[in-house]
DNA sequence: GCGACAG
DNA sequence: ATCTTGTCGC
């Protein structure tokens, strides 16, 4: 049962009262597979790649993530806002919603952000760098679900996923901070970054301002302890006691 | 055509 | 993502 007991307790100690305000799905949002892939050509252009994004270690970063009860209709997503410098909580969100798209490869970002956007506009602070679960510019259409936030928003984002996804890497070294090229062909759109000693690698990529070295660095600096950054950890056991709590009442 | 496929 | 027990290891 992992670090649960000493996770509550630093969530207790958290002064922040958490919003579960309905997420309502963005205007103009699409119902089809095709409107969908025709947003993300659409959007593509806008990512900003010339920037080298926030120093690891400085300022905020906010981790989101999304849990989701099919049998319900419902969706919980959370963001919560870490210090960069110590991965204290400094504040929390969450939002509900219905699920507004089925999870289709390459469309996650549809599925996810109308309650992520929900529960980032809920935060008092800044959000500072938002760090994803999933992929950025590695992806399809190079428009993954990081990429997209960080365009719909405009604050820099990267994205960490737990899968290759359908790109392929060289295995890192065994040792925490080896890294290797995550590509697509012969493109490198990501790298897999080993944030734990003989542990699977995450797999990192470029979401929006923010570039792919720096990227790298934040993971390994998010990840002091165990193989997944503090934030996806810290958002990932929130939207998911949100879930439970709205599924368990009216 | 068939299988794979972030979450 | 989600369904799920015990179990090996630090």
């Amino acid at each position: 049962m992992d670090h649960a007991a000493t996770d509550a307790a630093t969530d207790a100690a958290t002064d922040t009262v958490p919003a579960a305000v309905p997420a309502p799905v963005p205007a103009g949002w699409p119902t089809t597979e095709a409107e969908a892939r025709a947003v993300q050509d659409r959007l593509r252009p806008q990512v900003v790649l010339d920037e080298d994004g926030p120093v690891p270690g400085e300022g905020l970063v906010t981790g989101v993530d999304v849990a989701y009860d099919d049998e319900r209709d419902l969706v919980a997503a959370a963001a919560v806002v870490l210090d960069a410098r110590t991965l204290e909580v400094v504040e929390r969100a969450t939002a509900l919603g219905r699920i507004s798209f089925p999870y289709v490869p390459g469309l996650l970002a549809f599925r996810e952000l109308p309650a992520v956007l929900a529960a980032l506009g809920a935060l008092k602070s800044p959000p500072g760098l938002v760090v994803c679960d999933g992929y950025g510019l590695a992806h399809p259409r190079r428009f993954g679900l990081a990429a997209h936030l960080g365009v719909l928003t405009g604050l820099p984002a990267l994205g960490i996923a737990k899968n290759p996804f359908t790109f392929s890497y060289e295995e890192p070294g065994a040792a925490r901070g080896a890294v290797a090229a995550l590509v697509d062909g012969t493109e490198e759109v990501g790298r897999a970054v080993r944030t734990r000693d003989g542990v699977k690698p995450v797999f990192v990529s470029v979401g929006h301002r923010v570039s792919l070295d720096r990227a790298c660095a934040h993971a390994l600096h998010l990840a002091p302890r165990y193989r997944l950054p503090e934030t996806t950890r810290r958002a990932d056991a929130l939207c998911r006691r949100a879930l439970a709590e709205a599924s368990s009442s009216s």
